[in-house]
DNA sequence: TGTTGACTTGGACCTTGGTCCAGGTGCGAA
DNA sequence: TTCGCACCTGGACCAAGGTCCAAGTCAACA
């Protein structure tokens, strides 16, 4: 079983890319436009990623799978990075964020029932077609 | 007051534009690409909007804004053009949709909790650190 | 020791969903 | 009857978010 190493430390970009659901690509894109810290390398140059990292992804992915643009995750990684104490200004972005994915949440409700609300009247009408 | 009029009958593509929050360009931009019905011509071969098409504008709307890509809203154009009165393929659409949108404020809810941990933490130490 | 296979880089390309613009037309007010 | 304005068309342009590709490198295995 090999489940037990692959807990432990460094994965390669293939491996985060599967891990996480997305394309090795993807992962290298998001770092050159900033989204996500440039990881360690190994010997040869290639991107290592340990669980630290592995799991910063992870938060990001909540964000932008919330809405959040790739341009404002890339802020909150940079003020990451400049700033690994200063928590103030992270938790003022997530608090933010939170209160749009809240709201959204709110307003997908309210469409939610007018779609119910047309797929009730289309049965109406295919029920007095019948 | 002009209030009485502007309900009834026949509005220009600005007002309906106004009226449904979509600026003009976005409008003529659905019709060529079948998103919406060719609309009626006035004389002077202008687009003109009576309430019902400004009504399947709304709905349709309704559908983009829970996440329905254009041409999936397309689709449902269509089937009201080909056939009016049959309904089935459209309510089977709805449906689909729903799922979809029931199912992605499930997830959303799910990441709104994620992001509250979040927030907790760093409140926490936030107040360790004051 | 040479071939594989996973990685590296930079840049080109793609899709979605618009927005903007130039050049032309037609109607109503002055 | 001419001005101005809203509208028309077709096509160029834009931004976000990826995805793909060519050419090169490196480590391991036969």
């Amino acid at each position: 079983m090999t489940n037990a190493d692959e807990q432990d430390q460094a994965a390669g970009i293939s491996e985060v890319a599967e891990r996480v659901g997305l394309n090795p690509d993807t992962i290298r894109y998001y770092e050159r436009h900033g989204v996500l810290p440039p990881p360690h390398r190994d010997a040869g140059g290639r991107r290592s990623y340990d669980s630290g990292a592995v799991h910063l992804i992870e938060v990001l992915l909540h964000l932008r799978d919330t809405g959040m643009p790739l341009a404002r995750i890339t802020e909150f990684t940079h003020l990451v990075a400049r700033d690994p104490a200063g928590v103030d200004e992270r938790l003022a972005l997530l608090k933010d964020h939170r209160a749009e994915v809240a709201k959204r949440i709110r307003t997908w409700t309210k469409s939610l029932h007018v779609i119910d609300q047309k797929i009730t009247d289309y049965q109406a009408r295919a029920d007095n077609d019948e």
